[in-house]
DNA sequence: ACGGTCTAGGAAAGCGCTTACCTAGGGGTT
DNA sequence: AACCCCTAGGTAAGCGCTTTCCTAGACCGT
């Protein structure tokens, strides 16, 4: 492995010459070593060690992202927007996959601290159960508490900098147009419930109810885990056990896609299916779904802006408003 | 920011007791020093610097993942692969976005090897211009001969350990089951044209074609972009181009999707549609697509597991085997 | 020809950590 | 009681780079 001394020895400088040769420092050079020890730096393939000059310039470049997991459509359109912004400001991101588990999450917050990073952006609910977020909070604290920035999306929890898509409005206009649309028996698909997202969309869709003066009963109710074959499993149950259901409510795309594959299983019901997030994928399958979008990549966009720009002194917090997309997957009682 | 020096100071060690402690050390520490280092740490929040650490114990641990684009279904799964097998393994993984671009793809490998990665798997398509193709491998062969591991998946082109899917055999596998069906008008969405992928496709397609004593002129064969939205486009345009077209095969499912998108739009076609590496969209589509399935999680797996494991003698190459499903989107002339 | 002012390049001090090596004291042996 | 050995802990030398500060020579003016 070459090194900047190697480089420095072949083209007869010191290392000074050579550090300044490489980074085009401003001080100037002659041109006969600049090509010297250009010549060197070819020659021996040298490439500069990343960590010994993070340690010798401590100044922190890179960015961290704590996602559920990326390879979920919904965190890949996040993703997208975060590391454009990014990558538009000569960045490296890391990214890390909690897959929903807490620990690995504080786990993950820690080594982004270590690799002292600038800022780390979490993407992805927060948790409900106040010990949970009051652990993260801490780490978090320890990390900005060293100059490191911090913006999340969608965690109301976190007093900071934050994106927050209107989840309560989105369960409420989801209701609403189900309601609206005469469906009284609706049942609902949620995610994991110790999340926050399933807890406000939730919460929206029984506003929507008592406006209506009705009440979503916990008996139709059924969590699932936000993925597609776990949406059509528990949708599956879901139809068998009640029957006079006419529609259901998924609280992301990927459960409303296992949902219509778990009704394609069972011709003689004729249910409306409602998403949330409003993917790519929702306007593909058939019927095309009716969801609640979120703007995902600007979510991300909006996230990464915040943490890169200059530390504010209060908080800045984006509400970002959720629009109701209807498609084929709802039609009147 | 909390230093080791500072950790030792608060605790009265020596900076290297206290790093004995944090880092588990086999060798022997009185209880007492280990208490009072530990409350040193939980008090000052200390959190080790990474690149610090790295650098005094040269001892590479990250992985670096370089792909076209992790939002892309496609690389979500191969990365979900990769990262399963490196998480267990318990290495920080670095993804790395090449957007199709040599450019941003070389400059990543540099980057990648400054970071003193331990291995680098670099995903999808190699570039067919050989010019561009040994540009990257002299630089992937300057980061080996530092001892970094390298693997490939899906590139023939770069000879070290690699997890190839037989791109080839899948194109025949899709024009025979289109030419056994009867189709004899069949159009090609195919990728960027300077891939690999595409080349190896069109290849096996051609020659299923031969076999039935055919072959797709190049006016039949229409180049797109991979993406949905860029297949919906150039399909769009086919279908109008060409009236007597039975079946087209789309070398991607992407592409295939906006294919079947295309052809909503046109009720009075009714075309086969065939789709490339039956990714997970691919049975919630209707009609459900007919595709060859690349196992991409495996495939991710596979890369990873080679990257980690020890340095062979020889280049290791896996061979994966495709393999047609068969859905709705494909029938008889 | 002399002093003063620039300037290009080098010497060396870290950045925060690990670890090989050393030391001092405690305990065992005879 | 003298000796040796072992062990817990400390000292300090790097890891590879950046950057401040310094030096020596070039150049200018008079």
């Amino acid at each position: 492995m070459a090194t900047l001394a190697d480089v420095a020895r072949h083209a007869g400088v010191s290392t000074a010459t050579a550090s300044r040769i490489i980074n085009g420092s401003p001080k100037p050079v002659a041109d006969a070593l600049r090509t010297r020890v250009l010549a060197a730096v070819a020659e021996l393939k040298y490439v500069p060690n990343a960590h010994a000059q993070m340690l010798a310039r401590s100044h922190r470049s890179a960015v961290g992202v704590i996602v559920h997991d990326v390879s979920d459509p919904y965190f890949a359109e996040i993703t997208r927007g975060l590391q454009r912004v990014a990558t538009a400001d000569g960045r490296l991101v890391i990214i890390c996959n909690s897959f929903r588990e807490p620990d690995r999450e504080l786990e993950y917050i820690d080594l982004l601290h270590a690799h002292q990073v600038a800022a780390i952006v979490i993407a992805g609910s927060g948790y409900l159960d106040p010990a949970t977020a009051a652990r993260l909070d801490d780490r978090l604290r320890a990390f900005e508490a060293t100059g490191g920035r911090i913006a999340v999306i969608g965690r109301h929890e976190h007093t900071g900098d934050a994106v927050l898509p209107d989840n309560e409005q989105g369960g409420y206009l989801a209701g609403s147009h189900l309601l609206e649309l005469g469906h009284t028996e609706i049942a609902v698909l949620t995610g994991p419930t110790p999340l926050t997202t399933t807890f406000d969309r939730l919460k929206g869709l029984q506003r929507a109810a008592r406006k209506f003066g009705a009440r979503i009963p916990a008996a139709r109710i059924h969590a699932a885990d936000f993925t597609r074959d776990g949406g059509e499993a528990v949708a599956a149950q879901l139809l068998a056990e009640h029957p006079s259901v006419t529609a259901i409510a998924a609280l992301n795309d990927s459960m409303a896609v296992g949902t219509l594959a778990a009704l394609r299983a069972t011709p003689d019901r004729r249910v409306a299916v409602i998403g949330f997030d409003d993917m790519p994928i929702a306007r593909d399958v058939t019927p095309a779904l009716t969801s609640v979008r979120l703007p995902l990549t600007e979510l991300g966009e909006r996230a990464m802006t915040l943490a890169l720009g200059t530390a504010g002194d209060a908080p800045r917090v984006e509400r970002v408003k959720v629009e109701l997309i209807v498609r084929q997957s709802t039609w009147p009682r």
